[in-house]
DNA sequence: TACAATTTTCACAAATTACTGAAAATTCAG
DNA sequence: CTGAATTTTCAGTAATTTGTGAAAATTGTA
């Protein structure tokens, strides 16, 4: 499959994001492309598209499907397996949230929780654990956002969004609200 | 320095979570002692509490300065530099989400932003280009979340995540909030 | 069931990233 | 200004991560 320049170039820097974004180089790549084209795509195309190996797309196909980041297509009388992004690009940003959610932050929830059972040997652990619970509340809040987001529609989660500065506004007058 | 053993495996434990962060291992590593140490420490102390090299630790801490994470002690008589993590646990919060963004975010905003500005050469695009408004608009939404954020007070902050699954609520009322 | 098409796995190779010790640079007390 | 204490830099090496081709496994049709 050939590319256009203009999602050649989006598809590069989407590469340089890949690796700050938890996801590596080429995952990022096959992502752009898979986004950024309307029809559904096999692993043929997209290896040649990115000039990786047949190989290399298998393995990248199965770390998308890990993430729940792509759709699965079949075409009558073809038997390769064709690839799409969700549509909806809410849909999109609640499932990498929520996964990321998954792999950042559950392992050290759980950690966390541990290190808090143990009995503090000295003033020093008395401290850590003192941190340790501030950071679980933390992490706990979290994910009982990101949760919520998950349940949200992409009309409402937009316009949550929108909010922008007015997010500090309506938490002022939070109390009087809810009372009614 | 001497670690107790519940420090060690939390130290053990955001070591594997720094690569998940956007941080690297060591990095992990010498955060989680820092913040979890009530004193502030110097470079030496933290080279053997996690026995690494001296100048390994210098890159560390000198990344950790870039992301803000550290604030800088002297102590009278002593020609070391001591660090410590901000006593407030939001504070660290927040300044993660503003570098994150930083380096996750910003970028690949200015990239979408040229991407809008070129002519489409034909209708795949035509389509590319219609997504990337969208990933546009999207990202600039959270971008201006997390400025409001930064100015938040961390009682401010601790509220709007309390709200937990309330957010929705509030939602379904906020025009009728906002006429008042 | 047989077999061609397709996908997946995996051992090794290539590329990238992280770590170290030695040397250079900086800082500051005297 | 001098020199000891301290921090930073950096080239080389070590460790980790990523990518490949060949072979194995799976799939679906005739």
């Amino acid at each position: 499959m050939k590319i256009t320049p203009m999602t050649q170039s989006l598809v590069l820097h989407f590469g340089e994001m890949g690796s700050r974004w938890g996801l590596n180089r080429t995952l990022g790549q096959m992502y752009a492309v898979i986004v950024l084209t309307e029809a559904p795509l096999n692993a043929d195309q997209i290896s040649e598209a990115l000039q990786i190996s047949r190989s290399n797309v298998s393995m990248g196909l199965k770390e998308l499907k890990s993430w729940n980041l792509i759709k699965l297509h079949h075409i009558p009388g073809d038997r390769k397996e064709y690839f799409s992004a969700p549509s909806d690009i809410w849909e999109i940003a609640r499932t990498l949230v929520v996964e990321r959610r998954k792999r950042e932050l559950d392992p050290t929830l759980s950690t966390l929780r541990d290190a808090l059972m143990e009995q503090p040997s000295n003033e020093s652990d008395e401290y850590a654990q003192m941190r340790v619970q501030q950071m679980h509340d933390l992490m706990e809040m979290v994910t009982l956002w990101t949760n919520e987001m998950q349940g949200m529609s992409s009309e409402k989660l937009s316009a949550l969004l929108k909010l922008g500065e007015g997010i500090s506004k309506i938490l002022d007058v939070k109390d009087k609200l809810l009372l009614r």
